[in-house]
DNA sequence: GTGAAAGCGCTAACAG
DNA sequence: CTGTTAGCGCTTTCAC
């Protein structure tokens, strides 16, 4: 069987209280108590039971992370994030993936269920009637990531900063017929960043012309390299001919290249692109676009959690933080195009 | 505070072991007992505690899952097939992301931790005898996924035979000099795929060119888009004028398309392009590839852990499974190019 | 069929 | 400074 405090503290010659005191460094302790309880703990090869710590202690080491189960960069950084905000405090990391809408009410209700974990993050999960109100029901601690709901803490991205400094980039390379080639309607950051894109627009009295904005379906509500590219076709074949393209997501942008390639357009000379995210491989291939810091993300919304879980009284917050640009090949200016 | 089992047998006017029994589905309860009893936790909102019942069964309804930390198609794939094998029997995942080797063995100390987890899932993890020596003396369930090691239970790839098929498929649509794109030599698979590549053309009698093997190098054991670049054009440009290439990844597969094209030449028509992996992006760029069964893999180590946890006696198994080629347009035949 | 009672391994008052 | 003693919420003999 296993070592417990029972056994050091019987080899210790002290009380289990004694040895609790040790593990827990607790200072009301004696220095050569101290020692000896840690040299027989070392001698034994004591390892605390973290269930018993956590029944007892009435708490959980357990964060609960509830993520789409797309493939991308983007999930696998914000986990990162997460992970390493949260190994310092000994909390380690239960996921919880989603593959749809439906199955994120699903993972939430696991992730809930009491004395699991100490508190949720959610990640990039459009909000739902049926998400808040189980969340209500529960009192835990939650902190939405990459997402907002004026009723829970969050740590989320400008997108609509991010849409416009992406269109206001290629005005500024000297675009007059910028298309925008958007995600899903439901899709909340694709939204937003449509929302920047009008907005780059207008604050240089430039029309919206709706023959220029393209909507991507599919699965993973149109993220997705086919949806880009069919979406890019679409708007040639009915006769668009953009100077400029603004995609909401990296992949997306691959497809756009790809259609624009198929139809015999230089990238940059005839058309300029910015996608959105900077994920590696298209930091590879050399397109300009909005850097999110996943990463950062994921750490922040776990430090926020933690922050929560030591003073459950803090006002609700919403930390936004506005992507940056990354200008490369695809946006480079006409005149050295030409030069 | 919560409502626990004594709330409910004061209000069903039963003992505690009774609404024990009745929630764990004890035949040894009369039926309008149990009725009340369900009715009133229902009534209640009843939520069992997991840890109180980790505690006292002795058991725990968590899996570790030691994973590289990388945001490949791949590992999503793995942990969702991991997830879904493991929620029918009430286990939830615990993640552990590692970045490198060391972390590694960080993250499998954390996982190995007493009480923490059922059993331990290790993903894509190069056997270093530090991890064996760690598993040895925790005597935990472990098995491996997508890699492999004598000392335990493994589902895994035949990556010998995926490089075999795919040389040999190169073979079969004309290429008489085939280059081998290669990731680091310290990844196993990646010298499995090599050894499969070595097979395939002794199978042919032809002789191996070493000036037609490439190592790709950097991060992610030059599992990367960059190396594959890389690596594909320092082989142009000492010369090597493949007909062929196989890439042991399909992002380097990606890179390759790129150097190839950057040298001005065509693919198929040129040269034909094997990648490894299956990943979506790749699927629609229509590069010709050995899938590989990323979720399967998962599901199944999953039930392997399972059946493991049930019976602990069960001998040492390793299944292997291979993977199947996907031609596609990287790979078409000459004679239909030309047609 | 049901209840009393003894844990699971640890923490946390409360005394001393 | 240290030990005694209740729990944490649930499972599980062992009697009745």
């Amino acid at each position: 069987m296993y070592v417990t405090i029972y056994h050091i503290a019987e080899k210790a010659s002290v009380s289990i209280a004694t040895v609790s005191r040790v593990l827990n460094d607790n200072p009301r302790v004696a220095p050569e108590t101290r020692e000896r309880v840690l040299s027989v703990a070392a001698e034994l090869g004591y390892q605390p039971h973290s269930v018993a710590q956590n029944l007892a202690r009435r708490q959980s080491n357990l964060v609960s992370v509830v993520v789409p189960a797309m493939s991308s960069h983007f999930f696998m950084e914000v986990l990162r994030g997460i992970q390493d905000a949260l190994a310092a405090s000994g909390h380690d990391v239960l996921v919880h993936l989603a593959k749809t809408r439906s199955e994120g009410v699903v993972q939430l209700d696991r992730a809930l269920r009491r004395g699991r974990s100490a508190g949720i993050l959610i990640v990039s999960t459009p909000f739902l009637s049926s998400l808040v109100e189980r969340l209500g029901r529960a009192k835990q601690a939650v902190v939405l990531v990459d997402c907002e709901h004026p009723g829970f803490n969050s740590i989320s991205v400008d997108n609509k900063r991010g849409g416009f400094l992406a269109v206001d980039h290629l005005l500024d390379v000297g675009c007059r017929k910028i298309a925008l080639l958007m995600a899903s309607r439901s899709s909340t950051p694709s939204s937003d960043r449509h929302a920047g894109y009008v907005e780059a627009l207008a604050s240089r009295d430039m029309p919206v012309d709706e023959n220029l904005v393209a909507v991507c379906d599919g699965e993973q509500d149109g993220f997705t390299e086919s949806a880009g590219f069919d979406a890019m076709q679409r708007l040639l074949q009915h006769g668009a001919r953009p100077d400029g393209v603004f995609a909401t997501s990296d992949v997306q942008a691959i497809g756009v290249l790809r259609a624009l390639r198929d139809a015999g357009l230089d990238v940059p000379g005839d058309v300029k692109v910015v996608g959105f995210d900077d994920m590696p491989l298209i930091r590879y291939a050399e397109i300009s676009t909005m850097q999110q810091p996943m990463y950062r993300l994921g750490s922040l919304g776990a430090a926020r959690l933690l922050e929560q879980l030591a003073n459950p009284d803090l006002p609700i917050e919403n930390s936004v933080h506005a992507p940056e640009l990354i200008p490369r090949s695809t946006t480079v200016p006409v005149e050295a195009v030409i030069a």
